[in-house]
DNA sequence: CTGTGCACTGAGCGGCTGCTTAGCCCCTGG
DNA sequence: CCAGGGGCTAAGCAGCCGCTCAGTGCACAG
């Protein structure tokens, strides 16, 4: 197993050693969960003793909210990239297609870190809670507002276009639940199968024809 | 807050102590996870001390196994019955659409035992967990003969019948971490919603115009 | 060379963990 | 009326928890 899905997240903490121990704190979270986390454990992926860590961190749940908060800022950054400087343009149908593929991408080949975002956000401190909760909130409006646009241009079908909009939401986030690299599709291909899908919940009229 | 939610579940569960217990441990694995709920918390919800918990099962991750089964039994049940009797019928539309009303229904109303029964599987012991994957393959192929039955039919057009159906699946299991009885929305509207984006998903001629 | 600062460790604090055991209470059968 | 037995509890076992602190070793300034 390499750490390379993880490295690319989190490569700009410094210093070396709040790193080792953040790359740590992502697994162990992802595979037992927050509270099951037990800081010798975090401090042993990173060659260190669990004294060591509380250098770096002033608790426990203080490494929790930086991962949270990278990997949402991380996620929140792939989608508006997707979309960037496409805004007012033609092609809603291309904007929508591009931002599911990008969303769903991230959340397949960072896997390990996505789950963590997305399944520990109840062991967060209320006042950090608060803070994620805006970057949430980022998200879904850009995706919202995609939809938007495209009903508005006449190119979607949609009657309930906040509900279609946390729906598409929904479906990308729980790929990290499922996904596995030893399954039977790459992140490429689950990334394509669910733009056509978005493209059909938006009403899109061409959808899953043939390119 | 009401238990009725959970009740309706495990009423069949005997003797009242050991359902008691049961109905502790979904609460609590709901709110703080497999790992770092204790069983004097479990034992505290029933009324009882920790030491009861052992005269009905043999440790906690039976407790855990238990709930995993019969919720996992529960949805199934839910899924086959809300298509029993229509197989070979000519509306694959109308099979799909209450399937998955149906399966998003439970998901919604049971959100408590579902997040439980989704999501800490990981938690299960090895023997346990192969018992419980035979379920949910089972709610698999419900969905997938669905699917395939509409595009053999002529009511659907699929390319990817399997990536499609496991889709539609994970966008209703996801009902279980978003959904909360606060929300704007009731299980009954969501089913609704989710109806519809299934048919469209699985690109139904028709779907989306009003009723 | 010495002095200073800092990342880091070993040992350990009070408290909690899953689970066990010895014994009590009360319901039941005769 | 008493004997038996099962549901339950108080107490406790060995071990682990998040976190702290005194002290160590090393890099670097003068």
């Amino acid at each position: 197993m390499t750490t390379g899905e993880i490295d690319e997240s989190f490569g700009g903490v410094t210093p070396d050693a709040a790193r080792r121990l953040l790359l740590g704190a992502v697994r162990a979270f992802a595979e037992r969960g927050f509270h099951a986390t037990t800081t010798r454990d975090i401090a042993g992926r990173a060659g260190m003793s669990p004294a060591a860590l509380y250098i770096h961190y002033k608790t426990k749940e203080e490494l929790l909210f930086h991962i949270s908060r990278v990997g949402h800022e991380r996620s929140v950054a792939v989608l508006e990239e997707s979309v960037a400087g496409t805004a007012g343009a033609a092609d809603s149908a291309e904007r929508l297609a591009r931002a599911v593929r990008a969303f769903v991408r991230w959340h397949a080949e960072h896997h390990t870190t996505a789950r963590v975002v997305q399944y520990e956000l109840a062991a967060l401190g209320e006042e950090h809670y608060a803070q994620i909760v805006v970057l949430r909130r980022r998200s879904e409006e850009i995706l919202r507002g995609v939809l938007e646009e495209g009903v508005a241009a006449g190119e979607f079908d949609i009657s309930d276009i906040r509900g279609t909009a946390l729906a598409v939401m929904s479906l990308c986030i729980d790929v990290a639940r499922w996904f596995s690299p030893e399954g039977r599709r790459t992140p490429e291909e689950i990334g394509e199968l669910y733009a056509d899908l978005a493209l059909r919940m938006a009403g899109h009229r061409t959808a899953g024809l043939p390119a």
